[in-house]
DNA sequence: AGATCAACTGGAAACGTTTCCAGTTTCCGA
DNA sequence: TCGGAAACTGGAAACGTTTCCAGTTGATCT
C-alpha cells in the first residue's frame, strides 16, 4: 500500500494551470493541446488516477449496479449475474451483488436501501412479491427491473419468461413419446416460479391432448436436491390405482436430480421406467448422468435483457415500462431419449434449440 | 422513482437546528435527547436517508469490498463469493464483483484501477501468478487479500490451501483401497492449481508407498467437463503395459466428471473398474451419479477466512502480511467406494470429515 | 459567590470532482 | 483597422456528509 494517492488539485498545481483546466484537459472537453500535453505529463509524474467518489458527488452517478436475489448461489442467478457482468462491464458499470433476503420485508428493505444512493439502478429477482414490494420498487429512487413476474401493467419495467408455458412443453414432449401417468413435483407454492409453474402442469395435464391419462402432484420444501429427492419417494412410492408413473416433470434441475436418485433406490431406471424432465436447464443438468431433459428459460438471455433495460434506464431514456418475454424451450436429452451417444450431450457441443 | 431525496441539510432546516446537530443526533454522538428526538421527527417526515457518496467522500470508507476472480460462474469461486459476502454483509460492507480477465496483465489492470478507489479492499483469486503482479498489488493503495498462493513472504496477504498436498490424500486413499494403476488427469499446467496439482501427483506417486505402481498424467485444455471428457478419452485409451488403469485422479470435480462419463462411453464401471476422484468438493459433484470422492479444498472457509483479513486490515489492523492455510481433506463417496446407501451421500446429510 | 467543568450546540472547513460563468486571448472577415 | 466570434482559461460554486473548533449554557465544587 502506497502513502497516498494523488488529487486533481495537485496535479494542477504540478501543471501550473487550473484546476478547471486541468479537469477539462484530462477528459479532452475543448482544452489546447498544449494544454492536454501539459496535464497529461504532470498526471503521469504524479501517478494521478481520478478518483470515483469525488466524481460521483459531482456527477450524481455512481456507475454501479446491483443484482439481487435471495440465493447467490443458485445456479440459475450464477448464469444471470455472469451475463449481467458481461453486459454492464464494458459501459465502466460495476456489479453489486446483494441478497434479498428469503421474505417479502426484507426485499422491500433492500429496495428502500437505494435510498442511500450507492447504484444507479437495480436488477432483482424476488422470489415472492406483493403489494409493498411493488409500491416500494415503484417509489424507488433508481431504476429498478425485475426479473421474474411480468410487471410491466403495474409501471415495472420487467424481464419476465414464461415457466407455466415451459411445463406445458415438458409435459407434451413426455406426451409425445408415450407417457401417460405423469408426476409432477413442485416446490413451495407460495412462490412466483412455483405457483406458475404449478398452473402450467395443472393446465397441461387437463388439456384434450392428456384426456384420460393420470397426474398427480407432490410438494417438497424448497428447490432442492435433497428436497426433491424426498418428495420423489413419497411421490414415487403412492403407486396409484392408474399404475405406477411411467414420467416425472420437476420444476427445476436440482428437483428432477432429486428425482432420479429416488427414482433409482426403487430400482426404476431413467428414462426408461420413468422418464425425468427439470427446468432451467443448468451445467449441472446437462452434465449429470443421465443428461437432464429440461426447459429452458433462457437464464443469461434474461440477464443480458435486464442489464440492457436498466443501462438504458439509467442512461435517461424513458418511456413507459418495458417488459421483455423470453419464450422457453425445451432441450431434450438422454433423461427422455434411450441413451444414443453420450458424447453429444456435452455442453461443449453447445446445442441449441429453436427459440 | 419519486422525485429527488432529502438531505441532510432539509432535515437540519426542518427541525430548525445546525447542520452538525443534525449528523450528530442520527448517529447518537453527543446530543441531547430532545435534540434526537426532533431530529428524528424531521428526517422521518422527509423519509431521509444518508447518502451513501457524500459520506464516503468525508470519510474516505466506501464500504465496499470487490471480490475479483477469472469466471464467476465457476461453482468454486460462487461459493467463496457467497461465504464472503455472508461475512460482509453483518459488517455494513458490499460487495463488487469484478473479472480478473484470464491473463496476468488484465489482472494487473484490475489491481491498478484499485486506485480510482472504488472499494476499500479487494479480495483477488488469480489463476496466473507473475513478479509485476505481486508488485502491483504490494503498491495497491488498498488492503488486498490474495486467494490461491501463499504470499507471506512476498508481504501479501493470503489465503491458502495445500493442494499438492489434496492431490496426495486423493492418491493415498487410492492406493489403500488397492488401486495401483493410476491415472491423473490434470488442468493447464501454466496456472497456479494446475502446477501446484502436478506437483501433488508427481510426488505422490514417487513416494515409497507407491513404488512399484504405475502412473500417467494426461492434461486437459481445461478444467471443464468437455475437456475431461476429451483428456480421459485418451488417457484411458493408452492401455499402457502395466494394464489397463483401475484409478483416475482428476484436478477437480468438473474434470472428474469429464472422466466418469468417458469411462462410461467405453463400457467401464465407476468405481468397480476405475475408481475416480475430483476435488474442490462441489455441489455438482456431491450430487453426481456416482457421488463423487472429493478432495475439499474449503472454498467457503476460504471464502471467509479472506473476508474476515481484509474486515480486520480495513479496519486499520496492521502488522505483518498473514497467511492463513485452510487444510484438504478428502470426502470419501460412491465414485471411490461400492455404493451402499446413496440417500447417505447427499449434501442435506452434510457429511464433513474432520480436518 | 466565583471558578471549574461537563454537556451540548453552531459555524465552518474539508473530502475530490465537474461545470457554470465570466474573462481573456486569438483569429477571421469586413 | 476594427468588431465580433470562436477558442480557450481560471475562479468559484456545488454535490452531501462528518468533524474540528470555539462558544454557550447549566451545574457542581470549593
Amino acid at each position: 500500500m502506497s502513502s497516498s494517492r494523488a488529487t486533481l488539485i495537485q496535479v494542477a498545481e504540478r501543471a501550473g494551470v487550473s484546476l478547471a483546466s486541468t479537469s477539462r484537459a484530462l477528459h479532452g472537453t475543448g482544452a489546447s493541446s498544449a494544454m492536454v500535453e501539459r496535464v497529461r505529463a504532470a498526471a503521469a509524474e504524479l501517478g494521478y488516477s481520478p478518483d470515483a467518489i469525488g466524481r460521483s458527488l459531482r456527477m450524481k452517478r455512481t456507475f454501479q449496479v446491483a443484482f439481487a436475489v435471495a440465493d447467490i448461489g443458485n445456479p440459475v442467478y450464477v448464469e444471470m449475474l455472469t451475463a449481467i457482468h458481461e453486459v454492464l462491464a464494458p459501459h465502466g458499470y460495476r456489479v453489486v451483488v446483494m441478497s434479498t433476503g428469503h421474505t417479502v420485508a426484507s426485499t422491500v428493505d433492500l429496495v428502500r436501501s437505494l435510498g442511500s444512493g450507492f447504484v444507479d439502478g437495480l436488477i432483482v429477482s424476488p422470489l415472492r412479491t406483493d403489494d409493498v414490494l411493488v409500491e416500494a420498487i415503484k417509489e424507488a429512487p433508481v431504476p429498478v427491473v425485475v426479473i421474474g413476474r411480468s410487471l410491466e401493467r403495474q409501471g415495472i419495467d420487467s424481464v419476465s419468461t414464461d415457466s407455466t408455458a415451459g411445463i406445458g412443453q415438458a409435459v407434451a414432449h413426455l406426451v409425445e413419446i408415450g407417457r401417460r401417468r405423469i408426476g409432477f413435483v413442485n416446490g413451495p407454492l407460495d412462490t412466483t416460479p412455483g405457483a406458475a409453474r404449478q398452473r402450467g402442469f395443472d393446465a397441461a395435464t387437463s388439456a384434450p391432448l392428456f384426456a384420460g391419462d393420470h397426474a398427480e402432484t407432490e410438494r417438497a420444501d424448497d428447490f432442492t436436491v435433497a428436497a426433491g429427492l424426498d418428495a420423489a419417494r413419497r411421490l414415487l412410492s403412492r403407486d396409484p390405482a392408474a399404475g405406477p408413473f411411467d414420467a416425472v416433470v420437476a420444476a427445476n434441475d436440482l428437483l428432477a436430480i432429486g428425482v432420479i436418485r429416488a427414482a433409482g433406490e426403487l430400482g426404476l431406471s431413467v428414462p426408461r421406467d420413468v422418464a425425468v424432465t427439470g427446468m432451467d436447464d443448468t451445467e449441472i443438468g446437462r452434465v449429470f448422468q443421465p443428461s437432464l431433459t429440461s426447459v429452458s428459460l433462457g437464464s443469461s438471455e434474461r440477464g443480458r435483457a435486464a442489464a440492457q433495460l436498466v443501462l438504458d434506464r439509467v442512461g435517461d431514456v424513458v418511456g413507459p415500462a418495458q417488459q421483455i418475454a423470453i419464450g422457453p424451450h425445451l432441450a431434450v436429452r438422454e433423461s427422455t431419449t434411450p441413451l444414443v451417444e453420450p458424447a453429444e450431450t456435452l455442453p461443449a457441443s453447445k446445442e441449441k434449440s429453436a427459440r
